[in-house]
DNA sequence: GTTTATATTTGATGTAGATCAACAAAAGAT
DNA sequence: ATCTTTTGTTGATCTACATCAAATATAAAC
């Protein structure tokens, strides 16, 4: 484990636990837990291929135009080198289209993996944008390959995980061109980010909220005053409340009812 | 080549060029095609790996509730034992959720590949539905898997296949999130399924559509009355022609700048 | 052929959410 | 501390699309 002390002295440490992601309940678990007893060779936690990195955020260093904030992991259209799983903290992943549009694909919390659904690709499909100070698991791609031509067992692990993940990816997503209102979007978005972010908190009522208003309603392809109008109301109706950061979902029963419909 | 007379002989038969998309165009030739020239004892074209199938269209046998219409090939949540590539006739591809309510999350045209993104899972995603006399490719997972063991090659190239397929696959529903209005919304699906069946009919700019009003709408999220709609406009404005099952762009420019608003 | 069912188009109306605009509250910068 | 910038909230209006409803066209059944 490497020092992530800087995280723990902010103000906000109280609401937001001081340890990373165990093994355990990372996706990236099918490909690092070394394979059948005979393979013990092959232990992708060894630092060969594996390294963990910290990721302080930080606004930007150019705050010239609308800039994003946070900081870079890997960029959209660079060569692929590796791909992560996150530690602690948050991403959100971004692509830019021709006209140079940003729209938001995903969040990624702890135990989640970016950039694994370009695998043995030549570029990354999108940029990841760390919200927080976090830190990411990072796996080299040449040496992950190297291995997985002596081990197919390894492969095909490799294979279920991907298709596992980009199902739910899918899901995800199809979930949300249901078109439903903007109010189930949001319940199943809220429902959807604290369920997540439990693995790693263990309570999946609440979540510490880094995601700004703007990125939320950039993912689910709504207004910024939409999602205000809603959250506020959402508040009213005491089915969340709102104090800082801190995100509290008071009813999940009714959240859940609203969400699928 | 087995014999599919019986789409030769129907009326639309003169649109609709009488040959399967051949191997070249087709999106399963990574894994088809024998591997480096020492592992020819590997060639997936073989009657032991892949087999070809015709599925006859013709609606569902029980017309008591809305069924849908034409025949499966495969079924969510059944085992999945093979996937498919398309060779003539167009699917569509549907998935129900718990409250029964189906969702059409693709269609495939010859040349593209269905049930591959759950490749070494146990079931299948979603259901995939024949809108037309079609014929597919068997490609069946066990023997495939076996055999991928012995040729580490097969194995990354399959993993690339599923990658890239997994991308095009967001691309196309991320495009659709974008939450453009609705005219956007079928321009770009209508320039999307014309540019892909061209790779059958070797011309973008016309398609058959054996696709119901009613699959596009659900697709695409919004009210068939809205589809109907907007196609009237588009044709009235000299966008489009519709006679009979025949679609002809006639302005591809003015179609893709409405498409990327 | 006729009849029945299904698919598609068109019209009238209501509403959710976009848009425009102003204001309030944080967060950085100096 | 003040000043500036960014981020979030609330109000007023407008429009695209959903919804309800009815007419027409197409296809299946007899």
């Amino acid at each position: 484990m490497t020092q992530a002390n800087k995280t723990v002295n902010k103000a906000t440490a109280e609401q937001k636990p001081s340890r990373y992601v165990d093994c355990e309940h990372c996706s990236m678990q099918a490909v690092c837990l070394p394979i059948g007893s005979e393979n013990h060779a092959i232990d992708l936690t060894s630092n060969y291929l594996t390294k963990r990195i910290e990721v302080s955020a930080g606004r930007n260093s150019s705050p010239l135009l609308n800039q994003v904030t946070g900081v870079k992991l890997f960029e959209q259209a660079k060569p692929l080198t590796a791909i992560f799983a996150v530690c602690s903290g948050t991403f959100k992943l971004s692509q830019q289209n021709e006209a140079g549009i940003e729209k938001i694909v995903g969040f990624r919390f702890p135990g989640e993996l970016m950039a694994e659904d370009a695998l043995f690709l030549e570029t990354y499909n999108y940029s990841a944008i760390a919200l927080d100070d976090s830190s990411v698991c990072q796996v080299f791609v040449a040496p992950l390959s190297a291995c997985s031509k002596l081990a197919p067992e390894l492969q095909q692990n490799l294979i279920k995980l991907l298709t596992k993940q980009s199902y739910v990816q899918q899901r995800n997503t199809q979930a949300l061109i249901g078109k439903k209102s903007a109010e189930c979007l949001l319940a199943a978005f809220l429902l959807n980010i604290c369920q997540r972010y439990a693995k790693y908190s263990g309570n999946e009522t609440q979540i510490e909220l880094t995601i700004s208003r703007h990125d939320i309603a950039n993912f689910l392809g709504i207004r910024r005053e939409t999602l205000s109008r809603i959250l506020s109301k959402f508040q009213q109706e005491q089915l969340i409340s709102i104090k800082g950061k801190l995100l509290v979902l008071l009813s999940l029963n009714r959240l859940k009812q609203l969400a699928d419909n």
